[in-house]
Order: C-alpha cells, then sequence, then structure tokens
DNA sequence: GTCTATAGATCGATAGAC
DNA sequence: GTCTATCGATCTATAGAC
C-alpha cells in the first residue's frame, strides 16, 4: 500500500496475476489475461513490471521472505519444541488464509523461475526446512516428541497444512482458528485413540 | 505391455508424456518435448494418440480408476476402521511410487482437461473422498478414533500422502516399505507423546 | 507409420503516436 | 502512462509425399 492507503498499480498486477497464476498456472496465464483483470492492456503494464518472470519472482521471494522470517523468530522463542511447531503450523495456516494466491504460486510455479533465481529460490526452502526438521528432531532428543523420522515428520506437517490453499473459503462452516486447532490436534495427537 | 512384453508406441508416448507433465507442467510441455523423449518427430505421435488432451485424459483418468476401485476393495475387507484408513494410506504411497509422474499429472494437471470432462474427473474425486470420509466418521462414531473433523481428517491424510511424490526416489535411504510405517505412525499416533 | 512443410493461432515484448 | 500495431518465436495440428 502507499501512504494515502491505495494500492500502486504494480501492486494490483502482482495481485490479479496470483489469482490468475493459482487458478490456471504460470505458463497457462498470458499477459493479456492478466491485462483483462487489471483492466489495462498488456502493452501499458510493462510500464510498472519489467517482464512476465519478474511478476512471477517477485510472488515468490515475497513469500519465501515472509517464510524464512517466520522461523527465525519461532526459533528463539522461549518456548517448548511442540509449542514452537504449534505456532509455526498456526503461521502456515494464517499465511495461506490471508495470501492464498501467493502462496499457492511459491508452492507450485516456483519451477518456471529462470535458472539462477531458482536456485536461490530452492535454497531458502531448502533452509526452512533443514531449520524446521531441526526442532522436531530437538523435541524427539528431549523426549517431547515420538521417536518419528524428523524428515517424514517434516513432510508430513508441511503438506498436512497445503490443501488449506485448495479447501479454505472465508465462508465456510470453519472459521481459520477452529481450522488452525482441528488441524494440529491430528497432527500432534494422530488420528487414532490410545 | 502388450502380449509380447513389449509396450506399444502409444504407451510409451503417455509414459514419456507424464514424465514430461509432471516437472514442466501440462502446458509448459510441447509436444515436440514429447516427441523429443520417444525418439520420433511431433507429427508422427497423432499416428498413436488423438490430440495433447487426449493425452491428459488418459493419464488422469487411468489414475482415478484406479483409485475408485482400491477405495471400494477396502471398503468390503472385514476389516476395523483403524486398519482400512491404514490400508487405504499404504495403496497411495504404493501407487505414488510405482506410478509417480501419472498420480503427479493427476494431482495438478488435472484443471487442463476440457470442461466436460474436468466436470467428470472432479465428481470421480469427490466420490471418492466422500467414501474416504465415511470411513473416517464411522471410526470416529465406532469409538475407534479421537474426535476429529472428518474433513480436517481426510485432507491431512490425503494431502500429508503427496510430498511422496516429491520426495521418493527408489534410492534413498528409507525403502518404500519403511516410508508407509513412518508415515502412518505420524498420521495415526500424532507426533507427541501423551 | 514416419517424415517435411506449413497453416493458423497465440505468445511475450517492443515501437512509437498521443 | 496508455494506447494500437506489430515483430518474431512458438504452439497444436494437418496435408501430403514416401
Amino acid at each position: 500500500m502507499t501512504k494515502n492507503g491505495k494500492p500502486t498499480k504494480r501492486q494490483v498486477i502482482l495481485e490479479e496475476a496470483a489469482k490468475l497464476f493459482k487458478d490456471k498456472g504460470y505458463v497457462g496465464t498470458s499477459m493479456r489475461d492478466i491485462a483483462g483483470q487489471v483492466g489495462m492492456e498488456a502493452a501499458s503494464m510493462y510500464n510498472h513490471i519489467k517482464s512476465k518472470d519478474e511478476i512471477l519472482d517477485s510472488i515468490c521471494f515475497r513469500i519465501s521472505d515472509i517464510y524464512i522470517a517466520q522461523l527465525q523468530e519461532v526459533e528463539e522463542l522461549p518456548l517448548s519444541f511442540g509449542e514452537k511447531i504449534r505456532v509455526l503450523i498456526r503461521l502456515h495456516i494464517q499465511l495461506m488464509v490471508e495470501d492464498g494466491p501467493d502462496v499457492s504460486v511459491a508452492n507450485h510455479d516456483y519451477k518456471y523461475l529462470p535458472t539462477s533465481r531458482l536456485t536461490e529460490f530452492t535454497e531458502a526452502r531448502r533452509r526452512y526446512e533443514k531449520g524446521f526438521a531441526a526442532l522436531i528432531a530437538a523435541g524427539v532428543a528431549a523426549g517431547e516428541f515420538q521417536a518419528v523420522n524428523p524428515t517424514v515428520a517434516l513432510y508430513t506437517i508441511l503438506s498436512a497444512v497445503r490443501w488449506v490453499e485448495l479447501w479454505f473459503k472465508p465462508g465456510r462452516s470453519l472459521s481459520a482458528q477452529e481450522l488452525e486447532d482441528h488441524i494440529i490436534t491430528m497432527l500432534l495427537n494422530g488420528l487414532e485413540k490410545r
């Protein structure tokens, strides 16, 4: 947002692009499609963005920067490992609910980044996953968690949180808060009674 | 396979197409790309397939037919609800390990099916999810499972199983069997000690 | 059944008037 | 900063020789 609260043309383009990329994919969306949603001709958009690639780049790295920052904050909180994992799951779901199309693009269309940026993006995600897995491993070592394989637990959590992007719509019977609670219960306590 | 054990040209085309669709997406893969992998010119492929759409159609519906058939078989087995869910999770992982590219395409590129076929595919998936959720709800009602929201549990399970497609490679430190065991433990027992 | 050649549509991006 | 017009590349699919 600008100081007067009105989004810039560039922000509108990025936002409409993310919605279209989510629905039709990066390659399946044309600059003309985006322009149609924004309300200008495709050629005019080049006064606000450099290329189609750059739109994708902005979306993907904005999201990955948020993830990295969130992980760092949680790592420094004085909480048990179980509580840290809970916070991270909540943050994942909240980001998805608030920024659905962008998260979706960063999850699926990142692979269309040009080679050097793709490498950067993949490394950022690897760092994030490594930090997350370390929290799980530490929880296992501390006796808080069951003797799970940290990698399996990590990807199970990260994936289990992804379906929210396909499913959650604000007017649903479940609120975002209830959704968080249910997913956390399922992942931390499991399906079966013991 | 044909009777002499040699795959037909059509099968080779479908197989190479699925691998490319998985990596570059349906729209991001050209008929020339597929032809290059198969070892013929793009024009020659039209003697074996009707169109690019038809390749996608064959892949998606072959997978959805398998899912529907597997669910029906499991529903009729004389097992507890917990055991039925376990079998379904195992079948999911096995299909993904054995038929990775096709499952990946059915999961991500189905949206590029032409409208009428997209409707059919979506309805088939809805039937599958409904049947799966009913097993979870029955397990809750029978007191086998915790009081989870069946929809949340359903999508958590289905998604948790999807990362295997991104991660599993035959030469990994974890075998397919061990992977199944770990994921099932995580989903049925949860991460946290109780 | 495989090839070369190409039709016809659409793509990202630019030039240049206003 | 927005438009019209268009370039050059690339796409799916077909025609027709062999």
